[in-house]
DNA sequence: AAATCAACTGTAAGCGCTTACATTCTGCAA
DNA sequence: TTGCAGAATGTAAGCGCTTACAGTTGATTT
């Protein structure tokens, strides 16, 4: 009676492809073949194995399927945080294409560490991902060179740069941040300050400060180094930071703090809020990333409205579409806005 | 030469266990047990089984590990939504400990759509995940069905409840609004209103709901159905809601908002700024979850605290117990806490 | 010196599926 | 009636690993 040996205390086993074969009356490869190409089997025959996936409660393994076929129909995706909503909707996008196409998203999260991303590449890869996705293009060697000597397909997003030699989608970071400063240079803004995010692996964030560098340095004008500074994504970071920069001497003030993103720029406004500095006329705040709050915000804050839904969703068809053997072009570079709000004005003339 | 009929364009395939126990002079055993069981091999045949794992950089595979084993070291995860940061420090703490454990998190997004959840359930059990995290007890019969009928671990965290059967690490969302609508009570306040997140496959939203009746009740006061409104998460939504309740002439408007969690109430709070209604002197408002953001908003957002972090790290310690076969009580109920801040007062004394 | 044992290592049988190839069955043209 | 293409199905060989069981050692015990 006790067919299986190694049957635990647990009741009958699971039904295997097998076992639907035999209660159908077929063998196991027409009972596959209804499963993955049902227009190559006959109605009839069809309409029995059907019937007994249902009565069985059958599911598929994907383990033994994936190795069978040689893949696993999953794509990985690490991204840094998911503190803020920042990545949400991207991932949401990429999930949600992947989905129709049934494929499954395996997610992540690496917490600004390249070697937990190293990690938790490796791991993905153990589990057979057919694809990663990466955010930005900052990343261990050694992960290229593991993701390389398998052949394994990845995508870099959240970052453009015509200098890798890897697949990209995503968007100019430096230019994007430039033209905030631009902006704000148009102004009349002379004495710049920023806050950003940790520059040490994080290239969007470095991009970002360059881009500040790159408006200023055409003007003539430079960024002083104590005028810069590095803090990471969170709103506390952001109102110490700005407490740091506005407790100067006010002809030492910055009129323009330009923050690395949306969270940082939270924090600075409403630590001005909390200390009585006018938003904008004593000082001018822009974030990065165009958050959901960003535009409720009292005065509302001047920003970069990031495509993150259209990102995840190339993103995905870059995946599927690779994975199906179309190739195609290996980079995407999408627009980025500047969406002015209450929070930018003119630099004071008595400064 | 070409030993490999199925090879594509594709250069050397990648090296199996077989490769390496070739390449190391041992038998496929022995370098299963290298990686599993290190402590099982002898020292010198151990170094040259890693020294040629190395050169020859291989890596497992998941797939064929999974389908011999019986088991995929993967934990699968569905939440509602990645849009709000209130799953972030949840997800985390979980992935953390799975990662100590050498597990890997699979996170799947349903939009609170109980339908779309089910078909990843299938999709999670096809992939062979060990163990499933649910967020709150309410989903399709379907679902518990599925996961019966094949012994598929799982638990429901986010919320508490003595009457299920099944395993759930959370809180209790009923008494926990209830305390919050005590305490406004205990400030004056009579006419209340709420602004709930869409209750229909949502118990968490629909027992925050009941709470505050129950608590309106005890006073023999009660929650006129003119005074709910139901909302999606969503700041937009917030605003509408609460211009929908304040439009009203004086003597009607509630004197107390309570918002089905903090992204609603920020909605709440940044219309009455934008409208000009003063917080808390013309109406209190309170939120739930307790989000980075709710401290520093001005005045700070009176909420309820809820232990995410802790109640992932134990949603985690509970999977990887079960899966080590300690039996262990399947429910563990967390506390909350009632923080408040500027955003209530007592209620107008003048109504 | 024989017996015993612990510590390693090897052998080989699957795990549940996919898929190349072989076989059987149709219906229809010749 | 025969032949044959094309459709439908079956056969069986793996996919890369784990693991029960069976050796093989060398050291220790008697």
């Amino acid at each position: 009676m006790n067919k299986s040996k190694r049957s635990q205390n647990t009741a009958r086993k699971k039904p295997t492809l097998g076992d639907v074969a035999k209660a159908a009356g077929v063998s196991t490869a027409t009972v596959s073949r209804a499963l993955n190409t049902p227009e190559a089997v006959g109605d009839k025959v069809l309409a029995k194995v059907e019937q007994q996936i249902r009565l069985l409660g059958y599911v598929r393994d994907g383990a033994a399927r994936a190795l069978a076929s040689n893949h696993s129909r999953t794509i990985g995706a690490i991204i840094p945080t998911l503190e803020s909503a920042i990545f949400a909707s991207g991932i949401n996008a990429v999930e949600q294409r992947l989905d129709e196409a049934g494929y499954t998203l395996l997610l992540a999260v690496s917490n600004y560490d390249l070697e937990h991303e190293l990690r938790q590449i490796r791991e993905m890869m153990e589990q057979g991902v057919d694809g990663i996705l990466l955010v930005g293009n900052e990343h261990l060697p050694e992960a290229f060179d593991l993701m390389n000597q398998h052949q394994q397909l990845f995508a870099n997003i959240w970052a453009y740069s015509e200098d890798t030699s890897y697949s990209c989608i995503g968007f100019d970071n430096r230019s994007a941040s430039r033209q905030v400063a631009e902006y704000l240079l148009e102004l009349g803004h002379r004495r710049f300050s920023t806050i950003a995010g940790i520059t040490k692996n994080n290239d969007r964030a470095a991009l970002r400060v360059q881009g500040i560098k790159d408006a200023l340095q055409a003007q003539g004008l430079e960024l002083n180094d104590s005028y810069i500074v590095e803090k990471s994504y969170d709103i506390w970071e952001g109102r110490h930071a700005t407490r740091f920069l506005m407790d100067r001497p006010k002809d030492e003030r910055p009129t323009a703090i330009i923050c690395g993103n949306d969270v940082l720029a939270f924090g600075c406004l409403l630590e001005c809020q909390h200390s009585g500095i006018r938003v904008p006329e004593d000082v001018s705040i822009t974030g990065f990333d165009d958050l959901p709050l960003s535009e409720h915000l009292l005065p509302g804050l001047t920003t970069v409205h990031i495509p993150t839904e259209d990102m995840g969703r190339q993103a995905a068809e870059f995946m599927l579409d690779t994975l199906a053997g179309k190739t195609l072009k290996p980079k995407v570079k999408l627009p980025t806005q500047l969406v002015v709000r209450g929070s930018t004005g003119k630099a004071a003339v008595d400064q």
